[in-house]
DNA sequence: AACCGCTTGTGAACGCAGGAACAAAGTCGC
DNA sequence: GCGACTTTGTTCCTGCGTTCACAAGCGGTT
């Protein structure tokens, strides 16, 4: 039953998509949505949303239909969220900060259980609802918690070897923010957020697709003063 | 000569990640580097790197290997480096205000030019070096500055509008936090970014890859001879 | 009870990304 | 000046993801 071989991991980000979408339609009320309106308001494609639930096999009841709290249940019992996981976030800066602060988290089923900074001046401050820990007790916070996922919020030079303590502590999957592209042994997740290359990105589709006939670098003129 | 028809989206996220790697390399004043090298140094394959870079023309000397400083100015005129892009953020909650004060846009070339909150709480408030707006400036400011992108840290509820009033304004990408799926008129680029999802997946897959057989959640058998 | 519309689930084709192997080319050494 | 080595740039191929289109199934209606 629960053998599925293997879930593309395109179709498990949008599974993680939907979960959200059906939490928020569970507490509106709603009880059954078709796969039209489903895609419409993750922001899919109706046929690939159908495509992505046919791997849990079949959860809708056709000519009406998926229930809504059912669904939800499935996909969350698919990406293991009936227990809470416990993160461990190393580096309290800025983003860091905003990391152990943010409430999506929690609601979805991630839970903090330890900060770390390696800085004295951040050690013993109080972010959220937790206290920011030294190094040192890294590795018996992971051992102690059984947490299996690390974040990485620290620079970029530190972020090699913090992923090193964090997978010999145990953590077996890490979400790295830090510039970097950091080596894991094998078995251990890693998975890569840079937001400055999700801005480039950005920038580049918007002068590819921008006004046409304007090859001159020096086209925008700087009005402002934005330096 | 410089009409590129089109670069795939995923190389164009991987010059991002090269630029940033070269960046780096011409400060430590190394001269020249080998695909395999910056390959590694960037994560890739070294021939999929190749095939990104061949997007530009050709940029390499056959038998030594890519000029550093040379190919990072290429990389950053196909990326529209050459100018800052000025950037105005909505939402200046924990987020908000991580992403206000993270250094990592400024080297980078993206530059925010005004921060914007619907709360008079923090209209007001120093966020980096800048003062938090009300959102009655987001036009003038938007107008003012030429900002071509938006960012929005705001809560789900009050994203979509958000995202109208930049658009109106004149902003052509979004660069969105909020989870939701957010509908901008053709010609505006909108990219998503949703952090718990990030999560979820490395969960998914920590899970599947995980101890077979373990059903059970209280599994973690600490004795790591896994791979 | 049978028909009809609606929706799901699946099968097939298209396009794209990734990886490996090969040829071109330039440099270094003799 | 010539040969060999190194490294790029390209080409082919395999696999994945996405999309379109159709058959199957359920509910409501007459």
């Amino acid at each position: 039953m629960q053998s599925r071989p293997r879930i593309p991991e395109a179709t498990v980000a949008r599974l993680a998509v939907y979960l959200r979408v059906l939490t928020g339609l569970v507490d509106s009320g709603r009880g059954t949505i078709s796969s039209g309106e489903l895609a419409a308001a993750a922001g899919v494609n109706p046929a690939g949303l159908r495509k992505d639930l046919s791997h849990l096999g079949p959860c809708g009841t056709r000519g009406v239909g998926y229930e809504v709290s059912t669904l939800r249940d499935r996909i969350a019992a698919v990406l293991g969220m009936e227990t809470a996981h416990a993160c461990v976030l190393v580096g309290i800066g800025n983003l860091g900060s905003a990391l152990a602060g943010y409430g999506g988290f929690g609601n979805r089923g991630f839970e903090f259980v330890g900060l770390f900074d390696a800085s004295p001046a951040r050690v013993g401050q109080r972010v959220g609802d937790l206290l920011v820990r030294p190094m040192e007790e890294l590795d018996a916070v992971v051992t102690g918690t059984r947490a299996t996922i690390g974040v990485i919020a620290t620079p970029a030079e530190v972020a090699q070897p913090v992923c090193d303590r964090l997978t010999a502590a145990g953590v077996r999957s890490i979400l790295n923010f830090a510039p970097v592209a950091l080596s894991a042994p094998a078995g251990v997740g890693v998975r890569q957020v840079d937001l400055s290359v999700e801005l480039q990105v950005l920038a580049f589709l918007d002068k590819q697709r921008g006004v046409p006939g304007q090859t001159t670098p020096a086209a925008l003129a700087p009005a402002g003063g934005m330096a």
